[in-house]
DNA sequence: TCAATTATGAAAATGAATTTCAATTTCATC
DNA sequence: GATGAAATTGAAATTCATTTTCATAATTGA
């Protein structure tokens, strides 16, 4: 089973658990959004989504990222610019970003080494850690090129 | 010379390039902002002024703050609860965040190990890296404490 | 089918950040 | 010290993303 399938499940027993009901519009956000597995804005996703499928308002893809959020099966970050963005956790079990200032591309990644040595930061300080915020920001590579040879 | 003298400083230097009016109120601000050497979100830092000093608006501290990040004599920050905090760049040269989240404590640290791994994941990925972005969240010693016998 | 409850869309409300504008203050020049 | 151009100020208005409201539609269990 992927990972999508899986967190796709998991919304579908949330659901239930919580008698909510099943609706087309938002059983196609959940999906899509799932399916991406990328970062979104509420506004991104909607637009995307307006490509596929009319009918479908902001707020009932507010509303599907909201419970996507509650329910842990979608992440939120914020890179700076005070827009918040989404990810599904499938692709998010854990990893910190590169933000690219010039494209605006996210990539992912993790280190091992990085982690342990917050770990130890947090220690030398009495401080126990639940989550934590790694974002490095700068040129991609296409973008350093662009920027080298106007 | 302190670093908060150099700050005042230089802020004096830059309003002075730009052609900028010397005021009371400004300088009651900014100097009081630098002198504090901590973070504040304006709201934070409009009340502890108003409690020293009356007749000074939220415009003006706002337009203050606005002016020393413009200058890089201030750096803005969010931690997550989408509201920007500043903080004097004297005291933040170079560092990063532990964000206790019970008691909304932060605590400065930086160490160069993390730094060094950070530029090597950026390199795997062609990355220039030209800001970063630490913060754990978490608890504090006191809150954790207080969380362990309620 | 019926009744109860959730989902939806459009519009309104919210909240932090930012701008506007008339009145005030600063400061270089007279 | 007076003058005037330019910056500063405060209060209110605006912006913009986010969130809520409310009337209507769709879903679901009995």
């Amino acid at each position: 089973m992927s990972k999508q399938t899986n967190t796709l499940q998991r919304f579908i027993k949330h659901r239930a658990k919580y008698g909510l009901k099943s609706s087309d519009k938002r059983t196609f956000v959940v999906d899509f959004f799932i399916k991406a597995g990328r970062h979104f804005t509420v506004e991104e996703l909607y637009n995307e989504i307006k490509k596929q499928k009319s009918g479908i308002s902001y707020s009932t893809v507010y509303r599907a990222l909201k419970l996507l959020k509650q329910w842990d099966l979608a992440n939120e970050s914020m890179f700076g610019d005070s827009i918040t963005r989404y990810e599904p956790v499938d692709k998010s079990e854990h990893h910190d970003h590169l933000v690219c200032q010039e494209c605006g591309r996210i990539i992912e990644f993790e280190n091992g080494k990085i982690e342990k040595l917050q770990y130890d930061v947090a220690q030398q300080y009495g401080f126990t850690v639940s989550a934590h915020r790694l974002e490095l920001y700068g040129l991609c590579r296409k973008c350093k090129k662009k920027v080298r040879r106007p």
